[in-house]
DNA sequence: AAAGAAAATACAATCGATTGTCTATTTTTG
DNA sequence: CAAAAATAGACAATCGATTGTATTTTCTTT
């Protein structure tokens, strides 16, 4: 920059503000700097100039994965979100920072690069560490969560419509005639129980009992989620309708029926969750609940720049769509 | 750093040292500033650190979206390529930065903060852009590239094993009994061309002569995929297996085969590319050539490293390898 | 015990920008 | 036309670390 203001005449301050479009510097001046910059291949250094302006420029994403049930990145749910969020950040001119390892304690990330070299992080899911954001969100960098309403919950919150999406899953299914629906996801879950609860409602609506039997604690791993749903199969229980946590956990319910001859949707209906990519390309193609994962990226941005900005940002909860999709070519 | 040099009755550059664990500070001074640091919680200031250091602690990836065909970084295997840079990055130290959008033109990064804010730049894939690759390459900041060896290559380069997964897929099928093998992909991409030429090896050590008509121009997105795929079963082609360019395609064509009522494995064997991990859930589950993503991300990561710090890092490929899955459930 | 070597630490410049304060210049106005 | 007001630009401190050089302290060795 030394070298340019030489160039140019004048100080680095001076540069400095033609550079940032200061009011202080007279337009013609700034005009003929700006020239002789992109002449000379000069661009600012960004690092110097976030080290002095006190910030980084870079937003961290935090995916809370369900360690327990070995839940991985590749998760196309996770993957979708990460595009939204990537594609807003870069509007507003924002890195993004992807934090590598599974967190089984997100106190741990504030000694790390995640919070010190951010100017704010966004927690993919509440796993299990509910008290543990809220004192995360106590200290300097803002964050934000996509997740459930929580009692006492003293982060800023964006989330799905969860209960409405379990009550449009079930009530279709419902509607096609179907009578013993089996619900697939860990209740233990805050946005899993709000999907039951959707469920639920759904029966009542229709006047059907509540049996609990047909209610599976399913990982969102694969292995486990296999097993899970065979020690089902292999109980006494009848269904003809499944509501899955996941379009994944319902792509796995739908592997497994088909091992133990059941047809789908012909013995059972599944309905998924997400509306990931892959669900249209299975076979049958995937009956599944949207969640418009793009747009849930972005407003968890547009909170998390408001609260860095200083304003106060309210929770947010996207609305959830039933998608009907044919089954083809399964009509035997 | 002044506070805790004041406390510890010495100055800031012998905090550093101690922090940094020089051997021009004693050992007992080492271990007390350290305690100190940690009893007032101190950290060093990574991004002033960086900074004086001349160097950022970051590491970008761009994916090269195939563009013209609408490929999303949603492509399971983009994800999985990610998991595997991102972990190998954090055992380094290093942050990931993860280019946004897709890029038509890799000159135009040059400027970016994907080349400004970063110590090296890993491309996964080549587009249609050797040629300005080999220009990128030339710049300060160090690159690798996922892809195909290319003549005249100026940038180093990591690549899966294409001729020997083409030849081990359509080897396979040839061995079960199949004759007519369909080969779905757009040879036009440097990697594709590859495993067509293994694929025409195969044939050729079987004897059977390459029917050009078996070679379909399949782009990576499934709208057009679809198109493509039905376009080719309209035709009068006859076909008793498909090598594909990737399980995703694979699953498209799976798809698209049924609702011609054509079975799979019975009247169409199908073998994938990838190994991506939705490749297992699905039904029949997919016999694929593996190619093991993860620990090519690392082989990127550790080739690049490697030229940052000055060394010359020559190309590597990775073995390609048969996965054998058994086509569940579909017994009729 | 004194001289010399070795070890530990202090000092201060430096990285590349931003920005408050002060000065110089230009413009406006009565 | 002179004085006041407005504008442009210069100057220098600052952000938080690292590191070469100078200095002090400690330890050997004779």
């Amino acid at each position: 920059m030394q070298e340019l203001a030489d160039i140019a005449g004048v100080t680095r301050g001076t540069v400095s503000r033609a550079l940032n479009d200061s009011p202080r510097v007279n337009e013609k001046t700034k005009a003929r700097i700006r020239k002789l910059a992109e002449k000379h291949d000069y661009r600012v250094n960004q690092q110097a100039r976030n080290f002095r302006l006190r910030r980084t420029g870079v937003i961290s994403v935090v995916f809370m994965l369900d360690v327990k049930s070995d839940q991985h990145m590749s998760d196309p749910f996770f993957l979708e979100m990460l595009g939204g969020i990537a594609d807003c950040l870069a509007e507003h001119d924002l890195d993004l920072f992807l934090a590598h390892a599974p967190v089984d304690d997100v106190l741990e990330l504030q000694g790390s690069r995640v919070f010190q070299n951010s100017d704010g992080v966004i927690f993919i899911g509440q796993g299990r560490q509910h008290e543990k954001l809220n004192i995360v969100a106590k200290s300097d960098t803002p964050i934000v969560v996509w997740g459930a309403p929580m009692p006492g919950q003293a982060y800023c919150r964006v989330g799905g419509d969860n209960v409405a999406g379990g009550y449009l899953a079930t009530k279709h299914l419902l509607e096609t005639g179907r009578r013993s629906i089996a619900f697939f996801g860990d209740i233990k879950l805050p946005e899993i129980a709000l999907r039951f609860s959707g469920y639920q409602k759904a029966l009542d609506e229709h006047g059907i009992e509540l049996d609990p039997r047909l209610q599976i604690d399913v990982p969102f791993e694969m292995r486990h989620a296999r097993e899970a749903i065979n020690d089902f199969l292999a109980g006494d229980a009848n269904f003809d309708a499944a509501v899955c946590s996941s379009d994944v956990m319902a792509l796995s319910v739908i592997a497994t029926l088909n091992e133990s001859s059941l047809e789908v949707p012909g013995d059972v209906a599944v309905v998924g969750y997400d509306d990931i990519g892959i669900a249209s390309y299975g076979n049958p193609s995937l009956t599944t609940i949207r969640q418009n994962i793009r747009s849930a990226g972005r407003a968890l941005v547009e909170s998390l720049l408001k609260i860095i900005d200083g304003q106060q940002s309210d929770d947010t909860t996207l609305p959830s769509e039933l998608v009907l999709r044919q089954s083809s070519g399964k009509a035997k």
